[in-house]
DNA sequence: GAGATCTCCTAGTAAAATACTATGAATTAA
DNA sequence: TTAATTCATAGTATTTTACTAGGAGATCTC
């Protein structure tokens, strides 16, 4: 079990904009360089939580990012679930071969796997953008 | 980020043992069966389980597997640890390359993926093997 | 003691997911 | 008009995961 990069990377640039884009537009390319996450890779990451309403784009020269809102209302799990870093700890969802909620009998222990989500997405719930930049967190 | 297979059959396997392995040894081929999980893999599984003195072994014809200790005291946090199904949130380790634990400047949300570590643990820790069987989770 | 049923052990491999690269168009400030 | 930037899509290398293959060794039952 493990949180991959994506989501990583994504917290660590939304912090990064939350800590440098007050005044001015943060372009990509800074980030890229101060928190070393490939341009491109960090491009499309942007693009995500751009649809997801966490950050506004300015195009052209002198352009970048900033926060759509304040970090003080920005969880953690809205940036995760913006680059599909989901909490996943079953595949029994659409998948028709694997996983057990197309058996007749279901997984014993699927219930467990239910209650594992929520403790591990109730952290991402109850942490804000803003706990994470003031090292505040509970 | 997920939880893999491996860690959840380990978990389903030990439930299984825990129901069936009262009296009679259970063999492999049984939980294979039972829980439709290949039986080579669980082979892979049981001796890691074994190693780490979570279950014992009978061999020979009419063999199989027995919890080596009530299911009272065996936490789901052991089982994963003996499949190598750590939560590492951070690649931070002795990976030379990658991870920010050998540059000047610890990246900024170390100790955001501590704190999520810490809090996933938690959950293993606190859950029995029995709480699991008995369907009585906090 | 032969055969069946098991655990034990090691290597190899297919599939999936992840992380990243490449390329170029569109936009805009200076 | 040029440089800097976002936007968009396709492709690929690497890593991890999940599983298969093939046997050797132990032990019960007949």
């Amino acid at each position: 079990m493990k949180l991959t990069t994506k989501g990583r990377y994504a917290v660590m640039a939304m912090a990064d904009l939350a800590s440098f884009s007050k005044e001015r537009p943060v372009s990509l390319t800074e980030i890229s360089l101060r928190q070393n996450i490939s341009l491109s890779y960090l491009e499309q990451l942007f693009i995500k939580l751009k649809q997801k309403k966490l950050v506004k784009s300015m195009r052209g020269s002198q352009g970048g990012y900033t926060l759509e809102r304040p970090a003080s209302q920005i969880k953690l799990s809205n940036i995760f679930i913006a680059v599909d870093e989901e909490v996943r700890t079953l595949n029994c969802k659409k998948d028709s071969k694997k996983g057990c909620n197309n058996k007749l009998i279901k997984c014993n222990a699927h219930f467990l796997w239910d209650k594992l989500d929520q403790h591990i997405n109730s952290f991402f719930e109850k942490t804000l953008l803003e706990d994470l930049i003031n090292k505040r967190l509970k």
